[in-house]
RNA sequence: GUGGCUGUAGCUCAGUUGGUUAGAGUGUCAGAUUGUGGAUCUGAAUGUCGCGGGUUCAAAUCCCGUCAGCCACCCCA
């Protein structure tokens, strides 16, 4: 019986894993010189944990997540968003006593049933970030430059930061605002799509990134409210600090205030980080803030914010920008023998070469010396190291450089020390 | 969940109006006089032609279903 990846996953094949262990690691380090330590959850929770927080009624929760009773019977959810577990894990373990703002980070899959197409798998990883216990604009500000810091290292370049706010959920903020939206958009409900018209009752805000063109052409009417005029002073005024804190950084970023985010937790900022030459999936990059989930999740009423990057569109977007990520995965040595007893004295010592640090491979079995010379060559070893009944004689090694085919000898117990310096 | 396109060796693909033992390039493995790679040459292995059914004397080729991939919608990383 042959079997075959479940659909919407993938393997990550030699190669291309070189890269993710490139990205992963310098993610990790942009995150950690911003202060952030790394944490690590369950891949599953309590399905509950999810509906809370990423909202009842959000496309995620009501069709995309991957629920199962486990053999007690409990609903366990794969974890389709990386915040929800890091704000259980923050609560849980009461690292509220840490000096705020607590800073996390994390690395690892994601899960969504979704139909699979370019740029969106059913498992996905996410390098994300959150901060807890600050409501300060300058750390919405910080978190955006640590995604815009961590692209920039990767070289990314032609991204495009979108921010806005969505205001917070006091009466004369953001339900304000989509009262006014609903009064207007229902007089021109006869402009909108068929979804519109059921978001005009559900999810009011998610009309305002609809594509459809005849929905747009109602956006672009002047009687329109608008977001940022309708949420409230203390709202507003973080939202125009942010973004002087965000001059200060340099960053490039544009507002628009139509973008909104698909998870009910965000407050004030949310921003979001594209590739137009993704095609449809170009979200490379989102996040926000989120001031009421720590409370929501039964925590005490804590401000946050963070983002998460998602690995394969950002392997994606990077390659697009003709980025050539380090993938050099090969040995400094290839030991090629000559005889059972070259064989038993180069397993000895390509121990001690890799105890060394120094990255060795040989053959374990008996092959022509062409044969391992070409393995060598496909392995691009950069140099081989060979050892014969001669060399055994005289304790020595023929070192040869694969690049420039220069050869010379080297006493076997010089070995280690010859590598070592270079 | 909806729609469109696609599905032949590990990879990239060819396969004529349905017709006998399905091909090429590349890669893999082995060899080209006995201890030297990247060039060239020789040879070898590998396909349930995605899977299942149907039409036919005959199907990789036509039809249906199914699965998967790609693209778009929805949504998002």
């Amino acid at each position: 019986m042959k079997y075959n990846l479940v659909r919407g996953t993938k393997d990550v094949l030699p190669g291309e894993s070189v890269k993710w262990q490139y990205l992963t690691r310098k993610a990790s380090a942009v995150y950690s010189a911003f202060g952030y330590s790394e944490i690590k959850t369950p891949v599953f929770e309590v399905t509950e944990l999810f509906t809370r927080g990423i909202g009842e009624t959000s496309d995620i929760v009501t069709k995309e997540m991957y629920t199962f009773p486990d053999k007690k019977g409990r609903s366990i959810t794969l974890r389709p968003e990386g915040t929800a577990g890091t704000v259980r894990a923050y609560i849980e373990n009461n690292l509220n006593a840490l000096p705020a703002p607590v800073k996390l980070f994390y690395i690892g899959p994601m899960f969504r049933y979704e139909r699979p197409q370019a740029g969106r798998y059913r498992e996905h990883w996410q390098m994300g970030v959150e901060a807890f216990g600050s409501d300060s604009p300058a750390l919405d500000a910080e978190v955006i430059s640590t995604a815009l810091t961590l692209l920039k290292e990767l070289g990314a370049t032609g991204l495009k930061t979108n921010l806005n706010s969505i205001g917070c959920m006091s009466p004369d903020c953001r339900p304000r605002y989509i009262a006014a939206l609903k009064d207007f958009l229902k007089s021109r409900s006869e402009k909108l799509c068929d979804t519109c018209k059921v978001r005009l009752e559900k999810n009011p805000l998610r009309i305002l990134d609809c594509k459809v063109e005849s929905c747009k052409s109602v956006f672009s009417e002047p009687g329109i409210p608008k977001i940022l005029d309708h949420i409230c002073p203390s709202c507003a005024a973080h939202f125009e600090k942010v973004i002087d804190y965000l001059k200060l950084a340099k960053a490039d970023y544009s507002v628009n205030d139509k973008l909104v985010r698909g998870f009910d937790y965000y407050t004030k900022t949310v921003f979001e980080i594209t590739c137009d030459k993704l095609g449809a999936q170009n979200g490379v990059l989102g996040g926000g803030r989120y001031n009421g989930l720590v409370e929501e999740l039964g925590g005490q009423p804590t401000p946050a914010v963070g983002f998460s990057v998602g690995v394969e569109r950002l392997l994606l977007a990077l390659e697009t920008m003709g980025i050539k990520l380090p993938a050099d995965d090969s040995p400094d040595i290839y030991l090629v023998t000559l005889g059972e007893a070259a064989l038993e004295k180069a397993f000895v010592l390509a121990g001690e070469l890799r105890s060394a640090g120094i990255k060795t491979v040989m053959a374990c079995e008996d092959k022509s010396m062409k044969t391992q010379m070409r393995l060598a060559d496909a392995l691009k070893a950069k140099t081989a190291v060979i050892i014969g009944d001669n060399e055994l004689k005289d304790g020595v090694a023929v070192v040869k450089d694969m690049a420039t085919g220069n050869q010379q000898k080297v006493a076997l117990n010089e070995l280690k020390r010859h590598f070592s310096k270079t």
